[in-house]
DNA sequence: TGTACATCAGTGAACGCGCGTTCACTGATGTAC
DNA sequence: TGTACATCAGTGAACGCGCGTTCACTGATGTAC
């Protein structure tokens, strides 16, 4: 509910004064990639996405690559939810469960994630909130491989496990896409199948604490 | 040893016509990338580097986009030889030793080994060549499996483990530099390492023909 | 409750830049006779 | 062996474009008195 006015304005008109233009211009962002790809992220695409000036992001990011990695922090924070929502509904909280997810959101939101790993590369690293954070992907991750038997003791072991894990789940949503693999997928009934197999020669708890 | 000509030239005048541009483009891209990284790989670029104007690599690559992919194409290959190199040092050929070489390679050449996914991201794949050709890399993944244990008359299983085994190898060549790893690299002893304990929880004989 | 004023968050025009691509051209090469 | 000519592989100027960023500005908001 907005304060009214004297005199009524067109009903959409925006006030000049726009309330919370940071957190609008991530949201555009997303339609922006969504939408037409990686490569039209640019500032002033987002800037009109959100039907503002060009000028108008700078009081609100330092730059471009300011607001970069504010669209990425989004992007893990909803990686992590997306997580989390699978690791809800499956009692057992599997390894599986979660890859899965975890690929499903990359190839639902290709142009996102790609900018989410792009702007880690730059910065030399994920966001610390999704790396070490309380609720962060790293830790669901790790509470999964304790539950599938790995020995929580051993800090090392477990984190590599946990890496090792992460790793393979990136590579992998980085190339299901790719059109070699088609034939396979649908031999195997679908992506996630597919996805499902590829983790299960990876993550498969008999070996984890042989090690 | 070239023509000579009637009147001597400044010693290092290129004829008019290049003689090999095709080739001199694609490695003048490798030391724009190697020297200013993927965002700087413009066709503008590559010709100003390879000594030519702008628009002289339109007679060898229909646009852009054509130049990018040959780029990538001599980027699997230089990829492929790199693993055959290793694999020709090690007389076991194992998995691990390919996979350190392979993820050496992104290390060494990040620029090119990223545009090299993006490109095959936008063909949707890599080249035919490195994934089906005789002496290309998935071959050898796949003899290295076989060597390893994976049942060679059941082609899906043995499949499904190659394309494992490159998507971690992927995985970990995109996230290594991640600077969040750093402190356990140098608790084990250096990248390489490093990389070896993440593959050995990926590919390890005993349990791959269980499946 | 009103008023003066500092601060905040927008505008829109302008800047210089490098880009991909096209064009008419020209120099060099190779082939037919 | 020489010459005419088609073809090939360059040049360099120009095009229009969208970009990131800056600037002086202005409208709206909130605070002090």
């Amino acid at each position: 509910m907005t304060k009214s006015v004297a005199v009524a304005e067109a009903p959409e008109a925006r006030p000049y004064h726009h309330g919370d233009l940071r957190r609008a211009l991530i949201l555009a962002a997303e339609r922006v990639l969504e939408r037409e790809g990686p490569q039209a992220l640019s500032l002033r695409a987002v800037a009109r996405e959100a039907g503002v000036s060009p000028a108008a992001p700078y009081h609100h990011f330092k730059d471009k690559s300011d607001l970069l990695t504010a669209i990425a922090e989004a992007g893990f924070d909803a990686l992590g939810d997306t997580i989390k929502a699978a690791v809800a509904v499956d009692s057992e909280a599997k390894m599986s469960t979660m890859g899965v997810a975890y690929v499903r959101f990359a190839r639902d939101n290709p142009a996102l994630y790609r900018v989410m790993y792009d702007v880690s590369r730059n910065a030399d690293g994920m966001p610390d909130k999704t790396h070490d954070g309380e609720g962060g992907g790293f830790r669901m991750v790790e509470q999964a491989m304790i539950r599938a038997g790995v020995d929580p003791g051993d800090d090392l072991n477990l984190k590599l496990w946990c890496i090792s894990a992460w790793c393979s789940a990136h590579g992998i949503a980085e190339m299901v896409g790719f059109a070699q693999f088609q034939p396979m997928i649908e031999e195997l009934g679908g992506e996630d199948r597919f996805v499902e197999e590829l983790l299960g020669r990876i993550c498969h708890a008999p070996s984890m604490d042989t090690h």
